[in-house]
This record gives structure tokens, C-alpha cells and sequence, in this order.
DNA sequence: GATGTTGCTGCAATACGTTGCAATAACGAC
DNA sequence: GTCGTTATTGCAACGTATTGCAGCAACATC
């Protein structure tokens, strides 16, 4: 990690070695806010736009992805998770991911359609689940 | 509208009323914010609570729908347009409808492989389009 | 027109994110 | 180890959206 911030002269300080920290511990998805959160339980003095902003920049970095929730609400995944996109049911809240192989008729469609190139990880469908219809 | 809202035992209020006008006056998508504003054009004692809440009101009544920007910020658009999804580009920032046609092999995609019923109004998809790619 | 119900409003507080700015501290060079 | 540069931090303020609650006012009824 801190070769990669440093091939960018970016620094490697003790909130991002948190966060990062924070991240290797996290599986699945998670909301900015619980990761302010724990890196919280880890430093207390942590300040959610330290957070925010490292994420950024992690972004950049290719380390963390985010999408939205159904309700609008950044949701972070770590990779190297395989790109995927996201499904939310509406009524039960559930969550599922896409795979983008579920998912190339999708890309597919907008890329030769329109000349689209879709984000795929960044997608969040929502509707109704099998079992909530 | 106020058949509409009788009809459920709902009240038709001054302040229902201006939201009304300004959606009527109102093409494409609006935020939330956008909203709030204008109605406080007609009326500057407006408050958010009060527009948010009603639009979550009109939301029911199939009057307006909203989605999440790729900021993941609410945005409104008002029937009877057809019910159509959206395509953001990240780099231009430009937004495009992906009309029920165009999507219809999403929609079918999720619905066979996983009983997944699209709430195709509902969804953004982002990423870059034929001019910034 | 007066009255009772109860849906609505406005306020205040809260949650989630973002941004401007001055002070700090990582890092490379000496 | 010291020093200078400048990326980062923390703070404070703001923007957007939601929620609990007490008072208000739409509406139906008389």
C-alpha cells in the first residue's frame, strides 16, 4: 500500500494505514458510515471527512469501489472481488450481487446500443425479490 | 388531485398544492433540493420536511417517482412520462432515459434467471458515454 | 356556522456526506 | 538529524434527507 501511495507522491499517514486496516477486515458490503465508524473503535479521534476523503483516494487507487443503496447510501465493497453489480429488494431489503457474466447482456445492450461503457460496480437495481412478490 | 387524495382519506393543503404547481411546471428529473427551492419561490415559509414528505405522498399515489442520482441524490420526475430508467455519464456528467423497450432485456434477464422484478424507474446506471470514452 | 377527528405542518434534532481553510506532519534532500 | 515542501488532517459550516412531536387546520358531520 504505501508503495502505492508513494508511486503517486501521495503519503502514507496513520488514518489511511487505519482505514485500510479497517478494510482488510471487511467482507461484503459496507456504508461509509460504519466504516467511519470502526475506524473509530480503532482511533477515536478519527474525523469522518478523513475518512471520506482517503476512500477517494483508494478509489482512485482501484483498492475499494463504491456504489449507492437503494436509499441513496454509499456502499463500499473491497476488492479483488470480481466486478459485480448490485440487487435490492425493495420490500425485504435483501441484497444480491451481480456477476458481470449475469450481467453482460446488460452491458452488452447499452455498449452496442449506444455506446455506453457501463460501470457495472456502481449499479444498483432495485425491485422486488422471488419471495417478497 | 384532490379527488385523488380524498379518495384515501387524505387532506388537500396549501402546501400540497404549491408542490403540485411547481411539478406541473416541471420537465424531466428535479432533485430533491430543486424542489424545496422552487417551492419556496411560492412560498418562502416552506419547509423540507413538509415537500419531502409529500412527495412521498404523490410517490404512492403514482404521480411522481424518484431515483438516485449517481451521487446518489434523489431525483424526481413527474408522470405521466413512460416509465423509462437512467443513464448517467460520470465524465460529461450528461443523463439519458433508457426507455421500457430498450431495457426490456434487463428487466427479462432478472426476472427469469431470478424471479427479480426491475423497478425500472428506479435505476441509475452509471458510466461513461460514446463521447468521453 | 360550530365542532370533533385526525391528517398535516413546522420545528428541532439527527444522520450522512462534502467542502474551505489554517495548521500539521510525511517525505525527500542535505 | 534538520529543513523545506506540500499532501493531509481536523475543524467548522453547509447541503441534503429523515424523524419525533406538539400544535394546527382540513374535512365531514351536525
Amino acid at each position: 500500500m504505501r508503495e502505492r501511495l508513494h508511486a503517486r507522491g501521495l503519503r502514507w499517514t496513520p488514518q489511511r494505514r487505519a482505514l485500510v486496516t479497517v478494510l482488510s477486515r471487511t467482507h461484503g458490503h459496507v456504508t461509509g458510515a460504519v466504516l467511519v465508524e470502526r475506524c473509530r473503535e480503532q482511533d477515536p479521534s478519527t474525523t469522518p471527512s478523513t475518512v471520506y476523503r482517503t476512500l477517494e483516494v483508494l478509489e482512485e487507487l482501484g483498492i475499494v469501489r463504491h456504489g449507492h443503496g437503494p436509499d441513496g447510501r454509499q456502499q463500499y465493497h473491497v476488492l479483488p472481488d470480481a466486478e459485480h453489480g448490485h440487487l435490492h429488494c425493495r420490500a425485504c431489503g435483501g441484497a444480491w450481487e451481480i456477476s458481470a457474466d449475469e450481467a453482460a447482456s446488460i452491458v452488452a445492450a447499452l455498449e452496442s446500443g449506444r455506446g455506453f461503457a457501463v460501470d457495472l460496480s456502481h449499479v444498483t437495481i432495485v425491485g422486488r425479490c422471488r419471495d417478497c412478490r
